[in-house]
DNA sequence: CTTGGGACCTGGCTGC
DNA sequence: TGCAGCCAGGTCCCAA
């Protein structure tokens, strides 16, 4: 599942090869990949074009081209992007060819990824909310936003128009450091909570892009290789496991239709307005 | 306006 | 052994 530290890690593997270079040949082999115009358009709008650069918005991959239109790609739950893969098999879904005599596939078993092709980048990723390793995302910023939704604090986190990247998976290991419920409401969090969830956030997205992501599922890098965050899960994906901190049982419940792991012993749902005693 | 729930998609798992 | 039925979750869309 690419959340924003897959997306790093991929930008981040894939930039060395890829930057610099042109699209010599582009084949869509599943029309359904583009959104908003036809695969052609998409093929005859990349070829002969330079990627100037590489960038990641959220769960977004942007390619930058030469003539300031953009190739964005969003892997959505199961795409992967390899290079010079050893075989094409019949969950590719397109293949871009590279004047350095390089290619990357857009692999996707699940099909629910899709690129689009536009002059203007924002009108794909124009309304996610902040970076949240972005300077500018402070403890301040995430409250401020979190206090105008009467939600839980689950799925605010998963709302990429409040804080963008943040997907199932790291949203459960916030929540987890942070010793904040999961179905607490995101503008109940008193500011020590708002705090804690900050700085979690954070400690837990860099320690992924340090393990160069989790490979649950299907996400592998683009030269192939595995990520190791997933070692480092202290509840998700571990209903039913003893807790690392207390020792209790991991539970799921969930939360927007969402699988949610947590601890009841370390995660305890406060009684709105009832503030914890002490400090 | 906000919030919640279903659709999309298919491999893999469960249970009969 | 075979297979129906369900689950996984990021995002969009629609309804209340």
């Amino acid at each position: 599942m690419p959340e924003l530290p897959e997306v790093e890690t991929i930008k981040n593997e894939l930039s060395p090869a890829i930057v610099g270079q042109s699209f010599t040949q582009v084949d869509i082999l599943d029309t359904k990949l583009v959104s908003g115009g036809s695969p052609e358009r998409v093929r005859r709008g990349l070829i002969g074009q330079k990627i100037e650069r590489l960038e990641r918005r959220g769960k977004y991959l942007i390619f930058c081209l030469s003539n300031d239109r953009s190739l964005i790609i969003h892997l959505r739950m199961t795409g992967v992007l390899l290079l010079n893969p050893a075989d094409i098999d019949r969950y590719a879904r397109a293949v871009f060819a590279l004047s350095n005599g390089q290619r990357f596939v857009f692999r996707d078993r699940r099909r629910l990824g899709v690129i689009w092709l536009v002059g203007d980048a924002a009108s794909v990723v124009g309304k996610l909310g902040p970076e949240p390793l972005d300077k500018r995302f402070t403890a301040h910023v995430l409250g401020q936003r979190l206090g105008r939704h009467h939600i839980p604090i689950k799925a605010a986190l998963l709302d990429q128009s409040i804080v963008a990247g943040v997907g199932n998976m790291y949203a459960d290991e916030a929540l987890f450091a942070a010793r904040i419920h999961p179905l607490a409401k995101a503008d109940e969090l008193s500011s020590e909570e708002v705090r804690a969830l900050h700085n979690r956030i954070r400690k837990v997205l860099r320690a992924a892009i340090d393990g160069k992501g989790a490979s649950v599922d299907s996400y592998i890098r683009p030269e192939g290789e595995l990520g190791t965050a997933h070692f480092s899960f202290k509840v998700a994906h571990r209903g039913g496991e003893p807790c690392p901190v207390c020792g209790g049982t991991v539970e799921r419940v969930v939360v927007q239709n969402r699988g949610t792991y947590f601890c009841p012993r370390c995660q305890p749902l406060r009684r709105k307005h009832v503030r914890p005693r002490g400090k």
